[in-house]
DNA sequence: GATAAAAATTAAAGTAGTTTAATAAATCAC
DNA sequence: GTGATTTATTAAACTACTTTAATTTTTATC
C-alpha cells in the first residue's frame, strides 16, 4: 500500500520520529473501492476515518423524493467519512461511494483513540485539518446564501479546476443545489458568451 | 471578568492543573460590546478568537446588492471570529457585530500559539470544538441543499428553541437564505395551521 | 411621551430555478 | 459491436421565492 503519500501529507503539518511513524503506519488499513462501490450507507455506523490516496468519492444524502444532494467530494489528499457517526458510533445519515476506482487508507476509531494517546501531536494534525475543512465549509455556506446558481457554478469550476472533468453533470448539480436540467441550461448560456 | 464560565466549558473537554489554568487565564482579555457594536468588519484582520460569556453575536457578509447573509449566530458558550483571517492574518470577508449587549473573552493569536506550546492539551480542546462546529456546518449545508425554506425554518426553531426570540425576523431570514417578506408569509401560513 | 426610524405585514407582479416530457448522446454489459 | 441503461439537451409549463410598494407595528431617541 502506498504509505508515502499520507506520510508526506502529514509532514506538511507535524514532524514525526521513526517510532511515531511506525506506530501510525501500523494502524493504517488499505482498501480499494471499485466505481460505484459504497464506503458507507445511510443507517451504517461509520467505523473509520478514511484518507484518499487515489480516486474520487462523494458524500451525499437522498431526500424523501429520491433526489441526491452532495455534501462533499473527496479526492486525493483529503479525508472522508461521517464524523458525527464516527464519533458517536451512531447510524449515519449519509451515503459515501466511489465515483472512480479509488484507494483509501483507513483508521478505526479505537486505533485513532490510541494514536491520540501515544502520539499527541496528532491532536494538532487533525486540528489543522479540521480548521481548513471548517473554513471551506463556512465559505460554501456563505456562497449558498449569497450567490446565484450561475455564480456558484463559476466559483466551483475556478476553485476546483480539474474536478469537473471527473464528475458527471448530475453530480455537479447535486453539489450546487440545482437540477441537472438547469445546469445544462447554465452551461449552454455560458458557452455562448 | 467572569472566568468561571469559560473554565467550566473547558473542563467538559480537558482537565487542567493549577499552573495550566493560571497560564490560560493570564492570556484572556475581557471585552464588552454594546448592541450593534462591531467586533470585526470586512477588511479588518481578525486579531482574536472570542469566547462568548454573555450575549449574542452574528457573523455575516454584505453582498454586492447590499443584502446581509448570516453565516452564523453565536451565543453563550460559543466561539466566534473569522478563523481564516485569524490564521493567515489577512483581511476578513466577514462582519461580526453584537445583536445584544455582550461580553466576550479574547485570545490573541500570539497568545494562542504560546498556549498550544505550553499546554498542548489545548490542541485537543480546539480539535473537539472544531469537530462539533464542522458537524453542525455540514448538516446546515445538507439542509440548504435538501430542504425548502419552510423546512429550514422549522428545523431552525426546533434546533435552537430560544434563539428566535432574541433575533429580529430580518436576521433569521438572512440566516435561512430567504427574504424577510417571505419569512413573514411562511410564519403566517404556519400559524394558521 | 412625541417623533423618527426600523421592522413586520400584506398584496400583486416578476423571475430564477423546477418539473415534465420528448429526443439525443454517451456509457455499460455481455 | 449491439442493445440496454444512464446521462445530457431542449423546450414549455409551472412554482417557490423575490421584488416592489404601500400600510401598520414596533423600537429607539431625546
Amino acid at each position: 500500500m502506498d504509505i508515502d503519500f499520507i506520510l508526506q501529507n502529514i509532514s506538511r503539518h507535524i514532524q514525526l520520529d521513526k517510532t511515531e511513524t511506525d506506530f501510525f503506519i501500523s494502524i493504517l488499513q488499505s482498501k480499494k473501492l471499485k466505481r460505484k462501490e459504497f464506503l458507507l450507507k445511510q443507517g451504517d455506523i461509520c467505523k473509520t476515518e478514511n484518507f484518499i490516496i487515489k480516486g474520487c468519492l462523494r458524500t451525499y444524502t437522498i431526500d424523501e423524493n429520491g433526489f441526491e444532494h452532495v455534501v462533499m467530494f473527496g479526492i486525493e489528499d483529503w479525508w472522508v467519512g461521517d464524523l458525527f457517526s464516527f464519533l458517536t458510533q451512531s447510524p449515519s445519515t449519509y451515503y459515501i461511494d466511489a465515483i472512480e476506482e479509488s484507494e483509501i487508507l483507513q483508521i478505526k476509531k479505537s486505533d485513532l483513540d490510541k494514536l491520540y494517546e501515544r502520539v499527541p501531536k496528532f491532536e494538532r494534525f487533525f486540528r489543522l485539518i479540521l480548521q481548513n475543512a471548517f473554513i471551506a465549509q463556512q465559505q460554501r455556506i456563505n456562497q449558498n446564501l449569497s450567490f446565484t446558481a450561475e455564480q456558484r457554478y463559476l466559483d466551483f469550476i475556478t476553485k476546483h479546476p480539474n474536478l469537473e472533468q471527473r464528475l458527471s453533470q448530475k453530480q455537479v448539480s447535486a453539489y450546487l443545489g440545482i437540477t441537472p436540467v438547469f445546469l445544462s441550461m447554465l452551461r449552454k448560456k455560458l458557452s455562448q458568451k
